[in-house]
DNA sequence: TTATCGATCTAAGGCAGGTA
DNA sequence: TACCTGCCTTAGATCGATAA
């Protein structure tokens, strides 16, 4: 999660964010925001609007509306990004028992549940592997994003019948970097969009 | 330098028990 | 009864260490 120190006051972290100007639109600003506050010029996924947080009391400044925005990037999408990365835990607080100011902590609970409820039922839905890929490093991304262990037969018996073979020539891709057999590369099928039942079926099991 | 062996990893399939 | 799940086994492939 990247975090951002506050100068004034309240001091303290925060997730990243500002308000919103005359004549913007939610999306404007978040554009606005990663360009000005992160150093984020051009984010390959959209970041999706999470949650409106509206409680009067929640900033002693005033009465003051957030839109919660989420975004999933690579690490090395935000290698000179401004601000730290730091680990959330189980609960989707910060793993160094560090606080945010504002509300900001129950934001961050609410971005890593509603991220880790879309592992649940899709391969890598935010796209953090790209295209392709084998089903070792989709479990190990899934893992880091559940931040628990998978079984790994269910899962990759769950995660096939969404995949398609990477095909070259007529033959399948495979990873030759795994240490061991060759991986076969899979890319995402064209329907990923999972049924309720399909989402019920797909929750993922623990080791 | 080369061959061998063990460790490590993925892929695939079988099987028994559980469940809708 | 068909399907799903968890566990297990076997095979194939690579890498590194070690002996000849």
């Amino acid at each position: 999660m990247l975090v951002q120190q506050r100068s004034r006051s309240p001091r303290g972290l925060v997730l990243p964010g500002r308000f919103v100007r005359k004549g913007e639109t939610f999306a404007d600003a978040v554009r606005a925001t990663l360009s000005e506050k992160v150093g984020i010029e051009d984010a390959v996924a959209e970041p999706r609007l999470l949650k409106m947080y509206d409680d009067p009391r929640r900033d002693q400044r005033g009465w003051v509306m957030s839109a919660l925005h989420v975004l999933a990037l690579p690490v090395q999408a935000l290698a000179d990004a401004s601000g730290d990365l730091l680990a959330v835990d189980e609960a989707g607080r910060l793993a160094d028992r560090r606080h945010l100011v504002f509300d900001h902590d129950d934001m961050l609970a609410a971005a890593v549940q509603r991220m880790r409820s879309h592992y649940e039922a899709t391969p890598d839905p935010y796209r953090l592997l790209g295209n392709s890929f084998t089903l070792g490093q989709l479990r190990d991304l899934h893992e880091s994003v559940l931040g628990e262990p998978l079984l790994k037969d269910t899962f990759n018996r769950r995660m096939k019948g969404y995949l398609t073979e990477k095909m070259v020539k007529g033959e399948p891709v495979r990873e030759q970097e795994t240490g061991g057999r060759p991986a076969l590369v899979y890319v995402r099928s064209k329907d990923t969009e999972l049924s309720q039942r399909e989402r019920r079926r797909l929750l993922l099991p623990r080791r």
